[in-house]
Order: C-alpha cells, then structure tokens, then sequence
DNA sequence: TGTCGATAGTTCACACGTAATCTATCTGAC
DNA sequence: GTCAGATAGATTACGTGTGAACTATCGACA
C-alpha cells in the first residue's frame, strides 16, 4: 500500500481521516516549513517575520501610517503591534509622532536606515520566493493561487 | 483595473511583485486564516492547537512514546516540547514515564480523562474541517494537496 | 455644557517557537 | 575499564500572538 507525501513526512501510520484532514494538514506543514525559511532569512538581518511585514508594509503605502492600520493589513491583533512597535523602534527602524489632530492615534513613519535595510534585502527575499516555489509552472501557481483564495471564502466574514 | 482577492484582503494598493510572492502570501494568509478558527475551537476545551497536536499524536501511535519522537511529528523544536508537556501534565492530560533501560529518555503516556477528551473533540473538529474546506470539491482538495506536496519539494532536505 | 459610548493605543498575563547552553546518560574506540 | 563524543531532555532568554482589562481622547446628543 503506498502512503502519500505528507503521511511520510509525519510518520503517520494510518491514512488521513478525510480529504478535507489531508488538504489542512498540507497547508498546515507547508506553512511552517516556509516560515522556518523566511525566519532564517530574515534573522540574518536582525530582523523577525513581523517585524519584517511591518517595514515592509510601510514601504509600500509610502507615508507614515496609524498603528491599527498597519494591523489591518497583517492578520495581528493589535496588542501585540505595540510591542512589535516598540522592538523597532528601539532598533531606529522606526519613529513614532503622536497625531496632533486626533491625540489618540499614533503615526509610524520609516527611519532612513530601515529604508536601507528593506532594499539590502529585497534581492535575496526575492531569491528565497524564487528557490521556494519557483520549480511549480506559472499554471500551477496560479492554480494554488485561486484554491486557496476559493479554500478562504469560507472565513472572508470575522464574526465580532 | 480588476484586483485579485488577496490584494483587497491586504488591502494592498500594488500588485504582487511576482507569482512567487502571490502564491507564498496566499500560503501564509490561509494557514493564518485556519489557523485561528482552529484556535478558537481549541480554546472552548481548554487546549492550545500544538496540545491538541499532541494528544492526537499519542492517540494515533496508541502506546507511550518518547518525548523526541512526539517533536519530530510535529513541526517543533525540543526545548518547545518539555513546556508544552509541563502544561500537558499539569492539566492531567498526559503522564511522564522515566525508560528504565535507557534513563535518558522519558515516555509520555495518555491519561484516560485526555482520551475521554479527544472523544468529544472529534465531532466538533471534523465539523470545522468540512466548514472550512468542505465547499471545495474533492478534485479540487486532491489538487490542492498535490500543489503544496509539490511546493514542499523545495525544502525537503533540511540542512543541519 | 456635560455626559455617554466609541475608538486608538497600552498594559498585563499566559502559551508558544527558536536558539544557546547545560545535565545526565549511553556508546564505542582505545 | 575509561574517556570522548553522541544523544535525550531540561533550562533560560527573547520575540510573538491572544485575550482581558485599562487609559486617554473624540464625537454626539441631551
């Protein structure tokens, strides 16, 4: 009887209760393996995944942005942007400045040097997206692209 | 200009750099998705999704099996092993057995009550499977997990 | 004007994941 | 037999994700 990939990989002995299970525990480990890439990346630059995401998210709108935005387009909750926050700051990747409009918000902005550090490393995160799935056919890409997206229509509503 | 889903859920104003980074970020953004539903399911019986892990490993194997073994099937590192077995066996979930031929190692056992658990939780679990996935057809889940077992290929070997 | 509810951000407590280091034990070569 | 290196676990330190509770501020309405 030959077992499939991922219950080698496992070392699961029986096979998987449903193809529903199977497709999960796929995405699951191949979630985490990548992420063991891209933390090992990023940890050469001192850097975390988040914290990464983070700077990464600000270069690309370009201007400072309020904290709770910068949540929004990372899956955090925002407690724990604070300390993300305070991480980069201490590192001078970022500054913070207190709105002077409305005093509840707090805008982020890029220092000069994360700037610096974001375009060090753009060639060899590109490298690593390369070396991680660029042996699929750009048809298979976009196949895992849209089975995914279809896979998450069953949580686009976040119940309060 | 049409925007695919990824990009609205990110909130994203450009288009992805490269194929490579769109299906990675799908990846990531669906596992994170999964991956909080379960947690949230989880946390209704008082178990984290790594604990629930590995009563199920233990319920698989059937018998008492050492500390390492257990880490090896799933994603994680040792160390992270002995805290998540304290709070395991603080809950009365498991019990720690020291090996009499070889004394380094150390089984862990299931307790009754923790299978009892499991029990209960299997329904419930099975439910959220099919709620998140159960609206792909079973074509589309065998590919999808024949996309990632592909993607995985990369990282196959892991360097010491 | 004053008060009430909403909102932005923070703090705290707890469970992880990872790396580095340590201890106890085993194994194999000499 | 003994000693060196390997192996199983534990410990510590740090960054992160989650929930609950708190503070400061804003906006709206009586």
């Amino acid at each position: 009887m030959s077992k499939n990939q991922l219950q080698n990989e496992l070392k699961k002995k029986r096979p998987f209760d449903s193809p529903e299970q199977e497709a999960l525990l796929n995405i699951l480990r191949t979630n985490d393996q990548f992420q063991n890439r891209f933390g090992r990346l990023f940890r050469e630059f001192d850097l975390t995944a988040s914290q990464y995401n983070v700077l990464r998210i600000l270069r690309g709108e370009g201007k400072p942005m309020p904290c709770q935005e910068i949540g929004e387009r990372m899956i955090q909750v925002v407690p724990a942007m604070t300390g993300l926050l305070d991480r980069l700051e201490a590192q001078g990747h970022i500054r913070r400045e207190r709105c002077t409009e409305d005093r509840r918000v707090v805008y982020i902005e890029l220092t000069d040097s994360a700037k610096d550090l974001l375009r060090r490393m753009d060639a060899p995160v590109n490298e690593l997206h390369h070396q991680l799935i660029g042996h699929l056919t750009p048809t298979e890409m976009k196949q895992l692209s849209r089975l995914l997206e279809k896979a998450r229509l069953s949580v686009q509503s976040k119940p309060p």
